[in-house]
DNA sequence: TCTGGGGTCCTAGGACCC
DNA sequence: TCTGGGGTCCTAGGACCC
């Protein structure tokens, strides 16, 4: 039994809001109800169109027919979320929207609105917070929550809890969402997709045989394409075949780290904690270009685009109060192939200039010959503002280090010695 | 008809230090 | 002639996730 020190079973659950971008539109656009609808793109006049001509009226008035439809979509993009309805045409996420547009030509597509995205994740994550105190944010549709010792949590193996919680968030903002709960991240994560949409499903230590080792191996969280193509090869599809496995021989196939989690993983151990806060580790930017740029011939655009990119990380820094000192860049050429270099500075920043000079050095130790569909630019190595401060005014270096470190010319470096 | 954007974590080699 | 061992930082790439 998984059980805490004070002697009470271990319950975590994953929650899953359902189709979350689409459901926060048809909250929009309620008309759209029960019709295939596709969020994606993001690079279509349309939907801003279709608003300023309504401006002043109720979303929900607008007709159905003057909404941009997929039919004839051309261009770059891929389904960032589809509603069930459009699901049942076989689009969904990560779908190039062209291929999307043969499968459905009649979904109705609509931009990516994430600031809208946002206000109501951190609604319902305010409601989450209110009734059960540890939470894991997963990004903006997803979360665990510690049940263990919130009130409610152990009865009827978390159902109870997570029914309170479901009504809680659908009351007050009018989405549903998925819950699962179980002894731990692992098994929650994956009981969640169980019962979908709003769905409950509880998942007990004894149930691991019966409801996960049939389940494929891709459903572990943390195994994906690559993971599962190698697994195949080796004859094992299910979690329970791979359970069946030893350690020592999951260890010779995929190496000491990995093999001891597999082995855990297909036993349903795991005994990560449901972590409450975390900083960040990097913050980037990154662009595809409409069409694909020619690092000569397209200089000038691309240099624009270089510079907007670095001003919005430097932004995003700043606005968030963070400064790093790895600055990368990032690029993909049109055989889909990426390269990224990085340069660690020597002190921290979040100055766009700085950024700007210092990627712009990494762009220099890159092949320019082929043609290029997207640039990113990324710092790494954060700290908090306020922490780089004292860091910057306790430093203290030797004077050779200093003096090293003031400059990057050779014959400074020799007269030192 | 190719395949978004924002992240995290892991690995592995080389530099450098003690 | 035969060349340690451990730790940390930097860099590049890749798998994976939402």
């Amino acid at each position: 039994m998984s059980t805490t020190p004070s002697g009470v079973i271990r319950r975590i659950a994953h929650l899953d809001m359902d189709a979350f971008y689409a459901s926060v539109e048809l909250l929009r656009y309620p008309q759209l109800k029960g019709l295939p609808v596709v969020i994606g793109g993001g690079r279509r006049a349309e939907d801003e169109t279709l608003r300023q001509t309504y401006a002043g009226h109720t979303l929900a008035d607008i007709p159905l027919d003057e909404f941009p439809r997929l039919k004839g979509y051309t261009g770059r993009g891929v389904i960032t979320t589809a509603t069930y309805a459009a699901r049942q045409f076989g689009v969904g996420s990560a779908l190039g929207l062209m291929k999307a547009a043969k499968l459905c030509p009649q979904a109705i597509l609509l931009p990516v609105d994430f600031q809208e995205y946002r206000k109501y994740s951190h609604a319902f994550k305010a409601i989450i917070l209110e009734i059960a105190p540890l939470m894991e944010d997963r990004g903006v549709d997803e979360v665990y929550i510690d049940f263990t010792e919130v009130p409610g949590g152990q009865r009827e193996g978390g159902r109870v809890l997570a029914r309170l919680i479901q009504k809680t968030i659908f009351e007050k903002t009018g989405l549903t969402c998925s819950v699962g709960v179980a002894p731990n991240k692992l098994l929650a994560k994956m009981a969640s997709e169980f019962n979908k949409p709003n769905g409950i499903s509880i998942v007990l230590e004894e149930d691991v045989q019966d409801k996960i080792w049939p389940l494929a191996c891709r459903k572990i969280n943390g195994i994906g394409p690559k993971a599962d193509e190698k697994l195949k090869g080796l004859g094992i599809s299910t979690i329970g075949e791979l359970a069946q496995k030893d350690l020592p021989w999951l260890v010779a196939q995929f190496g000491r780290k990995t093999g001891a989690w597999m082995h855990d993983a297909a036993r349903g151990h795991d005994t990560r904690p449901v972590v409450t806060e975390s900083e960040p580790v990097s913050m980037s930017r990154e662009t595809t270009f409409e069409r694909d740029l020619h690092a000569v011939r397209d200089k000038a655009e691309l240099g624009a685009i270089f510079t907007r990119l670095c001003t919005s990380v430097a932004n995003d820094l700043q606005r968030k109060g963070y400064v790093g000192k790895t600055i990368g860049i990032k690029l993909r050429y049109d055989d889909f192939k990426s390269v990224t270099r990085d340069q660690t500075l020597d002190t921290f920043t979040a100055d766009a200039q700085t950024i700007r000079q210092t990627a712009g050095q990494c762009l220099k130790r890159v092949p320019l010959d082929k043609r290029l569909r997207l640039l990113g630019v990324r710092v790494g190595t954060l700290l908090k503002a306020t922490d780089a401060e004292n860091y910057e005014q306790n430093r203290t270096l030797p004077p050779v280090e200093h003096a090293l470190s003031a400059t990057n010319s050779i014959a400074k470096i020799d007269q030192l010695f």
